[in-house]
DNA sequence: CGGTTGATTGACGGCGTTCAATCAGGGTGG
DNA sequence: CCACCCTGATTGAACGCCGTCAATCAACCG
């Protein structure tokens, strides 16, 4: 295995704070694996063996219900940490983390965590950070789905994909990885039909443009109104 | 003031592995301070002070969103630590609480936390575990609004609620502090209307007792049973 | 004892789900 | 390179849960 280099970690918010000989010896420990388009990194309810930075890809990560149906919890970008189970007092994972395009990332055994965590104080700080950020974008997922009707949610919802995982193209902004309706309603907690229904409508409106597991927002300013219910 | 016996929050989660000379330390660096029935604690993006531990009373956490709804985003019990703002890199707080009976807490300055938090270390790590479990009680309610209709989504609620702040009386379970409609609909994401229909006809079936802002589970197994859709 | 807050219940309607059928794209194997 | 098939998407029709509107009632407080 070629060694790593720790400028590809020195930016992520994970290890901000660290000295550069701090991040050769967590990058010594780390281990580079490959997640090629549809392979699964790790599954619910399995023991958490390691956790997570990923450096390349995008992965959705899901629960199963036991009837079955699946909610997105949400999407990871490049730079993450994901299945932090231990860091947070869980032994096994919470959900389902499947790659949805070829994907590359950092791990450490679970196992590692509290030695790492006792020697860098700024590790811990920053995971509850993140976890913070990530408690806050709970809640106002939760306040979305008891207050707003199903097309406003699935305007909030594109946009934030389009704020995490946006690229610029002529026509707009694109969400840079395959994305089905399917993905969308379980977002939402509405159907793929309701969502198909809305798409199509806001196509026909100019709003955005869309195909088989693609979508770019041609106008995500009159989106936001549409969001705000202003539009 | 009169002095803090370190009693009072040896056995919290927050303090657990600190020794007895920091719990005094800490201590003496904390304020106590009553909030009657009705007093609001903090609000909703107002600078975030200070940080607490509720010691005794009931605490109810809600958002406002801009068109005037609320919504509830937990009800605090004794032991906990709550308004952690600070704590996951919020300058505001996200949500205003309410003492929704006679209650007591103790604070310290938001300030405080860096240095508290890097001269014991267990602090920063207990609130990881605690913000964790908070994440997942915000994923386990996303799903639920997902999936399930309203009346699954009320029992669920109302066992939880049971199961934190419970009090066993002779016909059951009641829980312990006031609760309208209103609240358990802000809960779960429907109306007062809604949720008083529900449980009217769960009275009728001697499910749960209820009256003027006291709810009392006569079968919880029963409603376990309905919770997961088995009933 | 009046006023206010919380709860109950009926009627109605609509948003969104459910059921169903069809279509299109794109990868795969021959 | 074409034919096939499977997955994802579209769209119509009908139903039903639950939200909305409205009126009444009961409990608690000052």
């Amino acid at each position: 295995m070629a060694s790593l280099d720790r400028t590809l970690i020195a930016n992520l918010p994970l290890f901000s704070g660290l000295k550069p000989e701090e991040l050769d010896a967590l990058l010594s420990e780390a281990q580079s694996v490959r997640y090629p388009k549809g392979v699964t990194v790790f599954h619910q309810d399995a023991e958490a063996r390691a956790f997570f930075v990923l450096l390349h890809g995008h992965l959705r990560v899901f629960k199963l219900t036991p009837d079955g149906q699946q909610v997105v919890v949400r999407f990871v970008v490049p730079g993450e940490v994901f299945g932090v189970a231990m860091a947070i007092g869980r032994t096994v994972y919470p959900g389902t983390a499947v790659a949805v395009a070829d994907s590359i990332a950092l791990q450490w055994p679970s196992a590692a965590w509290p030695r790492l965590a006792a020697a860098h104080p700024e590790l811990a700080n920053n995971t509850l950070q993140t976890v913070g950020a990530r408690l806050q974008d709970m809640h106002t997922r939760v306040v979305e789905m008891a207050t707003l009707e199903v097309e406003r949610r699935i305007a909030h919802a594109l946009l934030r994909l389009a704020q995490q995982a946006g690229r610029k193209v002529e026509t707009g902004v694109t969400i840079d990885f395959p994305i089905s309706r399917q993905d969308v309603a379980e977002m939402t907690g509405t159907t793929l039909h309701t969502v198909s229904r809305i798409l199509s409508a806001w196509e026909a409106r100019g709003l955005v443009e869309s195909a088989r597991q693609k979508i770019t927002l041609r106008q995500p300013h009159q989106l936001m109104l549409l969001a705000e219910g202003t539009g």
